[in-house]
DNA sequence: CCTTGACCTTCCCGTGACTGGAACCTCTAT
DNA sequence: ATAGAGGTTCCAGTCACGGGAAGGTCAAGG
């Protein structure tokens, strides 16, 4: 397969593949003319990659969970706490964002939005 | 006020604050000495902006919101279409979250998170 | 007057995870 | 022979800063 190929299967694109290779997390076999040969494992792998980094997992922490995936002496602990860990920095940021949406709601609901030119958000960022 | 003042006062690092003059969001004048030297109005812009930046704004949207705080003749809806248009990113960003989330919760859950190598987490990644 | 230490300055590099674009090579079909 | 679609590498840019180097300035103490 070349790379466009793999880049079909797995949904991501030709550069990300790229820089998945620069970066070492796959190694895929070259042709003669220079081109890079996708093997199943490589689209297997970079197939697990995509659906790492779509629950929002660090490069780092793909790295390392496509490590733990290869070792069969790995323990489940292991693994399970990446994911806590990178569960808990979901959670956090969501707090941070429903405290963001929760305050904006309220401006935006509070701001006439009309031609004239007073306004609470204004107001409320200039602590006025 | 030299910068380490007016950091204090904004919650603002000096490197953030060099970074808003240099980006042209402040125009602190020059003490002769070549000394940053900051009015109450270059205090109270860079609280203006820290605050709007805690909301979650691009610089670009704080560059926008200042225009408009500093224009008396704006229109209230100009101000409320960039909150808005901020609202829906960040709800946006909330629901690709949640959805992580929810996904994460579930595989942590399933994973015994003991030293056998069996890991459901492992298993919904590589789609086995 | 000299030194010390805190403060200030500019400048450059690095971050994360790519994306865009340039310049160039290779393959396939006409 | 040529055109077009693919492939390659390398460089620069994104966003909003933060770290650190190299050097100038200021106030206090000896």
């Amino acid at each position: 397969m070349n790379i466009s190929d793999v880049a079909k299967r797995t949904g991501l694109p030709p550069k990300t593949i790229r820089y998945y290779e620069d970066i070492g997390l796959i190694r895929p076999a070259r042709d003669t003319n220079g081109y890079r040969r996708f093997q199943e494992t490589d689209a297997h792998k970079l197939a697990f990659l995509g659906r790492a980094r779509a629950l929002g997992f660090s490069i780092e922490d793909c790295r390392t969970l496509l490590a733990l995936y290869e070792d069969e002496t790995r323990a489940s602990a292991d693994v399970k706490r990446v994911a806590q860990d990178h569960l808990k920095q979901i959670e956090d940021k969501l707090a941070q964002l429903e405290s963001m949406r929760d305050t904006l709601t309220h401006l935006v609901h509070e701001c006439a939005g009309d031609s004239r030119p007073d306004c609470p958000i204004l107001k409320d960022l200039a602590r006025e």
